[in-house]
DNA sequence: ATGAAAGCGCTAACAC
DNA sequence: GTGTTAGCGCTTTCAT
């Protein structure tokens, strides 16, 4: 048996086609009584709209926005590529893609940033972006306009984002805990840990991660303060060899995001590769190779081309009002070895 | 501007829609240079063809086959949930899947199987068996017949399938060894290793790999013959604690797949859940489990969930005549530990 | 070998 | 409040 269609609801109903859509789509006049025995039609005969229909007569494409941090990092220059591959694709399923980078050092760049969207034309919004209460604020005017809002990366708990896609970093920074203790051994030793900015929410959740495991299960290390390096290779360069100098006990290195390059070079140039073990997040050329050739141990990963397919599904299941499958949007902390780096 | 249509390409070639149509999708009786015109306009005018609106006029779904062993085992039951859940939520999209389970032990059945399938209707197959000249024979008709096929979880390298969908086993193996030897640590030592059955490609290319890197970077562990275990909870309790017994060293187990019931239930008796490092494949209630308490160190899997949906794509972009992204499609290594079972 | 026209499931003017 | 109708981009008879 075929699928019922709007014909088949409004025949069942007694009504006419334009009074279903009416219903269907939540539109205002229609009586109540009228807008019951359609639905209860609609799940009598377990009608279901045909969403690419519905765009097809439309003509209205998917509008979303990314707005991500104008960074010259690593990570900001794979996230960018991801989206990139993303508008590329796009173009055959009605979606259009804009992406803003705005300086995320400053609060009401971002705001304004996310004031200046057209909320008639834009249906969802993906962010990457420090939580502030100016960026609370232009969430909740996004929302209150009917914009669909994701976090992406690091989460906004306190904004009204519709949804988070990315990993939890707790639970990443339990991870590289776990690895750097289980590679270093049982022998009392110390580890260093070098994060770019503790003010990201997400270099500060890993690091709580961290500290929780090695003292829950290897007491025998311990962990030094973090050395913030501002995704600066040249202050990696400055800062690290003074502390490797004064700490010689250091076995293991936790590297929280940022700095991937300046870590490279100093462990070179001070013939530490294979002495010391280095747990690093984020697959970038600099990590890979650092894995490939035995440098790094183990890099905690997420894949943001997942993390960007994944956030423009929900933003459209968003529009379309349909839900997502939850099992399909649940981003892996990826644990990447030089075996599995395929 | 608008995105041409096949309107568009009619005007501009001066020719039908009829005739548009009849070139996009080579259908014969169209006189060689017409082809060539309504083509040049093409790809002048950038036209892509809207795959929804085709599908919509078409009144066609895609007709979707997943054949795999009609196992009890707890791979057999995962991905059974995971076509089942897709299955669930085809119905939005225009998809039928349909699910056979076959005996895999006889090569004449799985190929009868394939031939029972009506090609006129089935547009695509997705297909994990061992691989068999009669299996050979029967995807070879199957392409013929201009029906998809995509070998799944196991690669048939020497069938004509379109595409595999899975993981590199002999990564998974090499990444496998990796963790084993960097946990057990330098000392000398022996090493188990359980295998479902060595037949099956899949494990063989696992052993193969794990090797590979055992000898390569870990020249203190020795590693013992593999014991066979068919899958079955009760022979693992048979041969393991001998084997145990008569080596006193064994300091870590690689289970290849299949029979860890058994083998969590063997070290549990013995009180070897600490003292062994066990590193095995697929994630399961079981394995789940013993993860979460310690009794496994690490878990190899592949995300079933995604195996099935990539290659319901794959198949889809097939009959579409459209490209896969790679990226989208490259199933993952993933290591899972007890902090990012998620 | 090519074209005209109807229709897929849904939406949106516009009419009543 | 509710119904009629044209049309989205494409395919497919049926003519010519």
């Amino acid at each position: 048996m075929a699928r019922p269609t709007v014909h088949d609801v409004a025949r069942d109903a007694g009504v006419s086609l334009a009074t279903v859509d009416r219903v269907l789509n939540a539109r205002p006049g229609v009586r109540p009584q009228t807008i019951a025995k359609v639905f209860e039609t609609i799940d009598r005969i377990g009608y279901v709209r045909d969403v690419t229909a519905a765009n097809l007569a439309r003509q209205r494409d998917y509008e979303l926005v990314f707005v991500l941090p104008e960074g010259h990092g690593a990570l900001a220059r794979k996230l960018v590529g991801a989206i990139s591959e993303a508008q590329r694709r796009s173009r055959i399923d009605r979606t259009n893609i804009a992406m803003l980078q705005v300086a995320m050092g400053d609060p009401h760049a971002v705001a304004r940033t996310l004031a200046g969207l057209n909320a008639a034309t834009v249906d969802g919004v993906a962010i990457m972006a420090p939580e502030t209460p100016q960026l609370r604020d232009a969430i909740r005017h996004l929302k209150e306009n009917n914009v669909a809002v994701v976090a992406i990366i690091s989460d906004l708990p306190n904004c009204e984002r519709d949804e988070f896609v990315g990993i939890n970093n707790i639970a990443a920074g339990r991870t590289a805990g776990l690895l750097l203790g289980r590679f270093v051994g049982s022998n009392p030793a110390e580890v260093l840990v070098l994060a770019g900015s503790m003010l990201a929410r997400d270099h500060s959740e890993r690091r709580l991660g961290f500290d929780q495991i090695i003292s829950e299960r290897f007491p025998a290390l311990t962990v030094l303060p973090t050395i913030e390096v501002w995704d600066d290779a040249a202050r990696v360069e400055a800062l690290l060899p003074s502390a490797l100098a004064n700490h010689p006990d250091v076995k293991g290195i936790y590297c929280l995001g940022g700095g991937n390059a300046g870590l490279v070079k100093v462990l070179r140039s001070h013939g530490l590769e294979e002495s010391i073990t280095v747990i690093s997040h984020e697959l970038t050329e600099t990590s890979k190779a650092a894995l490939m050739d035995g440098t790094f141990d183990a890099v905690i990963a997420q894949d943001f081309g997942h993390v960007v397919r994944s956030a423009i599904r929900v933003l459209k299941a968003h529009r379309d009002r349909i839900d997502v499958n939850p099992s399909q949007e649940r981003i892996r902390i990826d644990v990447l070895l030089r075996e599995n780096l395929g």
